[in-house]
DNA sequence: GTTTGACTTAGAGCCCGCTCTAGATTCTAC
DNA sequence: GTAGAATCTAGAGCGGGCTCTAAGTCAAAC
C-alpha cells in the first residue's frame, strides 16, 4: 500500500493542495489520478516522483506549458527521445542563460556592496580620527 | 550635449518605450527626467548607467518594488550605505537560491539526457546488428 | 499646408501562475 | 447524532510585469 491524500502530497512536496489540483488540471501528472471512497485522488510514491521533477523544472523557469509538453512525451511511452532531448535541451540553453545573468547580477551587488562597505569603513576611520 | 530620446534610450538598453515610461512611473530612476521641446523626455547617460543596473537587477529576479527602493536610497545620496547594503545583501541570498536552483534542475537535465541518449544509441546498436 | 513620425498622457488589457471561495460531500471522533 | 476535518468541483480573484490603445501635440519634410 503507498495510497496518499492530496494532503500528504501536499505535505511532501510542498506544494498547496490547490496547486495540486490545478496542477493535475493543467495536465502535469503521467497518469490519471486514482479516485478512492468519496471521490478523493489517491496518489502514489511515482505521483510524487514527477511532482518532484515538476517542481525542479518550475524552479528553474520552465513554463508550465512546457512542463506539460514534456509530461506528454513522457506519458506516451518510449519512442519519442528525440522530441524529449529537444525540450530538455532547449530548457538548459534557458538555464545556462538565467546563470549567466545571475552571474551578471552577483558581480553587480559585490562591486555595489564592496563600494557602499568602503564608505562605511571611511567614515569609521574618520570617527577614529577625531574622537 | 548628450541628449537622449526616449526612442533612443529604448534602442541603447533594449527596453520598449512603454517599459521606459512604465519603469519611470514605477519610480526606478534616480533622478527626474528632463523634458525638451513639446514635453518630450530627454535623458543622459548617467540614466542609461542607472537604468542597466536595474535592467540588471530585474533579470535576476529583483521584484520592482525592491528595485524601487534601492533607487530611492541612492536617490537620496550618501548616508544610507547600511540600508543599501540590507537591499543588495538580501538579494544576493535569492540569487544564490536561484543559482542553486538551477543547478539542481541542469543535474536533472543532465541525468536526463543521458538516459534518453542511452535509449537512443542502444536503438542504433541494435540496426547495426540487424541489418 | 498636409503628411509623417516620434513623442505625450491616462488608462485598459493581457499573460502567467497560482490562490482562494463557495457550497457540497463524506469520514472520524466524541 | 453532531461537530470537525479533509476532501470534492467549478469558477472567480489576484499580483506582477509588462504591453498596448486612443486621442492628442508638435517638428520636419515634401
Amino acid at each position: 500500500m503507498s495510497g496518499l491524500s492530496i494532503g500528504q502530497v501536499a505535505e511532501r512536496t510542498g506544494l498547496s493542495v490547490h496547486t495540486l489540483r490545478f496542477y493535475e488540471r493543467e495536465g502535469l501528472l503521467t497518469q490519471p489520478v486514482r479516485r478512492g471512497v468519496a471521490g478523493h485522488r489517491v496518489y502514489d510514491e511515482d505521483d510524487i516522483g514527477w511532482l518532484d521533477v515538476c517542481i525542479r523544472l518550475r524552479a528553474s523557469g520552465m513554463p508550465l506549458t512546457d512542463i506539460r509538453r514534456y509530461t506528454e512525451l513522457v506519458r506516451a511511452g518510449q519512442g519519442n527521445e528525440v522530441e524529449r532531448l529537444e525540450v530538455l535541451r532547449a530548457h538548459r540553453e534557458r538555464v545556462l542563460a538565467q546563470m549567466h545573468d545571475l552571474d551578471e547580477c552577483l558581480k553587480l551587488i559585490t562591486e555595489k556592496v564592496a563600494v557602499y562597505e568602503g564608505r562605511l569603513g571611511l567614515r569609521d576611520d574618520l570617527r577614529k580620527c577625531t574622537p
